[in-house]
DNA sequence: GAAATAACCTCAGTATACCCCGTATCGGCA
DNA sequence: TGCCGATACGGGGTATACTGAGGTTATTTC
């Protein structure tokens, strides 16, 4: 009984006072809720094996074949090595084709194999189910609100998170 | 002339209507805004060299010094092996001291040295300004709405994800 | 009291995400 | 023509995040 653990410690604090003061601060909070989303990702595309950046970079592949990769890291919010990447192993996958430029040989485009479009295809419907049940806490009426705020808070935060960071 | 690159066809296309799909999936925007807040993070608090998530955990041991590190993981949303990592970087750089447990020796029990604590308290001001310029772009009625709406998805989906929090 | 079970940890591997630096190429300009 | 700045990519390095395998210590069960 002396042996008091820690995690007892933890419970018992718990019970006046909750939360740590992370849970007043909004970049916990999303960092929180980024990582429930990839786990709701991971679990509705089990049997794909794609992550959601994968799939992002497809999508656009599919809309914008032969893009080079800063203009998809631009267009998608990711580092342009972090593009590499990512084409790299999907590239090895064979759902993705890699080339050179013809015109400007420093530039690595990519586009969709017939694998990969067809990949792209089967997984909407999985998709679309990961980012309902991400929301599905709200009331509906509610989680358009939600999105707008979001769009609202990446638009006005813009010139960041792309290591854009002019001065 | 017949050289039309990829970057333009993007963005001619961008006119009539100027975004992916992507920006109606709260998955793809919830990933943006937490990759905002890193940058926003990292630039208030350059000097500090430390990340959202070090600074997480050293708030936590702050309340709790002593705890073990699937208490940390619990209590912030961090799996096991990445407290375990991040804690070893904390400890190199002496902010953080690590020892086995003395009543139960599975336990690898962290606390904050003195330098560890001055530097939690001396970044206060500049993380509050990361947390406040995140948030900035929605009208300060909106702000707390937010934040609720924020707790309220990751409680409601808080059985996902390997880092479970506690109940 | 020994065996099974559970809890906690470590290590290796994969993937995202970003930085800096070096190299190759392109475009313009003297 | 020859140089020079801008651009695109790759390699190396760091940090977060998770999975799976395997080890050690505690607890429970028989």
């Amino acid at each position: 009984m002396a042996k008091q653990t820690n995690r007892m410690a933890l419970v018992a604090a718990e019970a006046p006072q909750p939360r740590l003061p992370l849970w007043s601060r909004p970049g916990y909070l999303v960092r929180r809720l980024h990582q429930i989303h990839s786990a709701l990702f991971a679990e509705e595309c089990r049997g794909f094996a794609i992550t959601p950046v994968q799939y992002g970079l497809m999508t656009a592949l599919l809309h914008y074949p032969g893009s080079d990769q800063v203009t998809l890291g631009a267009e998608l919010g990711i580092d342009r090595t972090n593009v590499a990447d990512v084409l790299k192993r999907l590239a090895e996958r064979g759902l993705v084709r890699r080339a050179r430029g013809k015109g400007d040989r420093r530039m690595m485009l990519a586009f969709l194999t017939a694998e990969g479009e067809a990949l792209v295809r089967d997984m909407r419907g999985a998709m679309q189910r990961a980012q309902e049940r991400l929301l599905a806490p709200l009331p509906p009426a509610e989680r358009e609100r939600f999105m707008a705020m979001l769009v609202q808070l990446i638009d006005g935060n813009n010139q960041y998170g792309r290591s854009l960071l002019r001065e």
